[in-house]
DNA sequence: CCAGCTTGCGAAATCGTTTTCTTCGCAACT
DNA sequence: AGTTGCGAAGAAAACGATTTCGCAAGCTGG
């Protein structure tokens, strides 16, 4: 029944049919001038192209999906958009993909993989034709719905695509040992390290079985590293510092998963008396703004997160176009020392 | 062929119609109970609601909206996902969506009210029933296009909806005076403030705007303040208040549209041999995480952000149901008081 | 000059649902 | 008995685009 609502009097939309008729042509050519198809004369196109114009018109992407069977929509899971990391990841991704036409659909999981399954099935029912995902590691049952339904998956975060259609990341395992190298070079031989929580966190883990590897490789006795786990915050963070100051003998430099964590850390430290760099190194992850606030300044390791964001969306692009499975970029991380870091004490 | 399946190359798509067939119904039939349309009876239902999940039936979204008109999709255009702020704001719209089976996509306008334009016809395109806007000034043609395609606006940040559906956010103009008034009791009687780019910003004006007032308002001249403008960054904010510092008599208290910027002035200070708040004293807005990081802490404006989409959500439920414009759900701001501010020097 | 090709365009079929319109049967009322 | 009312379910009409097909010119080459 028409009376029932009337809020929007003067509602009214354009459609196809309208463009056509005011540009004195048929449907199915104003259909094909709109998309470019080279078969519609040139002065034929530009009055339907004017004709859209002047009337404001929208195609209705439901009506084109259902007959073109192209959506142009992907979604993305990403543990939070809390953490900045992955909200420029998200930024850039968005950005390169309305380039090309396609809209983003943003769920978040608060690092459950049970979450992002269901969040998974939900973005299916949508009718994304691709889904991303951040890190390596996910419930068989989330591949799999993903595979049987065609829609194609791209990993960030990591450089290793498994199943999945392509991987857009960094060496997570390389970027703990260089975190490492660097303290050995100080001199530290005592070694702490505050990781996010490992479990079904590939990325977190990564980055600290390669901290690890690395000092052991040095010739470090295992006794004289100590890794303790918490969740991202800086709270947290201050937490385990301070965990780790209490053990005897206590590290020399400590490698924190994320520079909120390693925020936490030096925060703690001035208050307790505990001279950040002199009497520990602290390194972050990430190069948040943060990482700049803080006092002293965090040596981190910096991830090009935004264009990771992009190159996601170009790979999904590539993929799409190609077929070709595995596709991976790989970005590099870089060390940037500031003032958290110094030689170790004597 | 009886062949049931191809191992999961190309897999059969199933339809309604498959779903119908299998229950030994009509198409109508089968749409009407998967719908929880009462007018089933109980036997014919039970039938379908098997037969569609035996063959794993999905529906088809694009069919579904382009028929019902009903896409439960809704888009949010906010200047950037780089500030916390507005992550945390969709966040928390997000969140509350997800529970009523609605999705999100995310629009970045880089605070361009033009690109705000195009997101905005982008996502009419899509078929959002609702979109989610940041501020009450907006480009005239954005609003009519949204108005002409029938999609309801919810306007965040302000209190003010104008003619949009409604608004969900906090008095601008209110927290501006707060700032003003709370710095007058300390006996402040020269006054700075580093104001956003109030151009095409009904949000940084007005907070300037109240600032400005609550300070004429105590008898002050209006040579005694100062008022600049920088872009969102801690750079800027820092050059800014460069600028400042160096006005003679200098101000005793700075006010600053965002904590973003106050960050930058506090960090300015320290090398510049200017104690906070001892000489100066800053306020910051919008509580991020930041602010609890830079040293002194930060005396800053706290804004509910995540609460604010989640209120949005619910205005928007609230308005898809009652149909009733003007729907305002007001915040309350808090002037939260850290370690950056203090009495003026003599 | 005509067969054969290209080009430009319109009519109509199509995508997979939801929703209206209709029909049918049966119980209940006048 | 005839009519009305009602519940259940099927047939067919939307929804708004794209795409297939076919037709009518306008060419070209033999």
């Amino acid at each position: 029944m028409p009376s029932t609502k009337l809020a929007n009097s003067e509602a009214k939309i354009v459609k196809l049919k309208d463009v056509a008729l005011r540009a004195g042509c048929s449907l199915a050519t104003a259909s094909r001038a709109l998309n470019g198809n080279p078969t519609v004369g040139e002065v034929e196109r530009e009055r339907v192209l004017a004709a859209a114009a002047q009337l404001g018109y929208v195609p209705n992407n439901s009506a084109r999906a259902l007959r073109a069977q192209t959506k142009h929509l992907v979604g993305v899971i990403i543990p939070t958009l809390d953490h900045a990391i992955y909200a420029k990841m998200v930024d850039g991704l968005q950005d390169r993909l309305a380039q090309a036409g396609t809209s983003v659909i943003i769920n978040t999981s608060g690092y459950d993989l049970e979450r992002e399954r269901s969040q998974a099935r939900l973005l299916v029912a949508r009718g994304v034709e691709a889904i991303i995902l951040v890190g390596a590691e996910h419930q068989t049952q989330t591949v799999e719905t993903l595979a049987r339904a065609g829609v194609s998956q791209i990993l960030t975060y990591t450089d290793t695509p498994g199943d999945a259609s392509g991987a857009v990341g960094f060496d997570n395992y390389a970027s703990g040992i260089s975190a490492a190298k660097y303290l050995l070079e100080l001199g530290h031989r005592r070694f702490g390290m505050i990781a996010g929580l490992t479990q079904h966190n590939d990325r977190a883990r990564l980055r600290r079985d390669g901290y690890l590897d690395a000092i052991m490789e040095a010739g470090i006795s295992r006794d004289n590293v100590v890794v303790l786990e918490a969740p991202y915050s800086i709270d947290a963070g201050g937490a385990a510092m301070r965990s780790l100051m209490q053990t005897h003998p206590r590290p020399t430099a400590v490698f924190c998963g994320s520079d909120i964590l390693a925020v936490g850390a030096v925060k703690y430290c001035g208050p307790a008396g505990i001279s950040v760099p002199k009497d520990v190194s602290i390194i972050g992850f990430d190069n948040l703004e943060i990482a700049h606030v803080v006092e002293p300044e965090l040596t981190t390791i910096d991830v090009p997160a935004r264009e990771m964001g992009q190159m996601a969306a170009e790979a999904l692009i590539e993929f799409k176009k190609s077929g070709e499975k595995g596709i991976v970029k790989t970005l590099q991380t870089r060390l940037l020392i500031r003032q958290s870091t110094g030689p170790a004490p004597d």
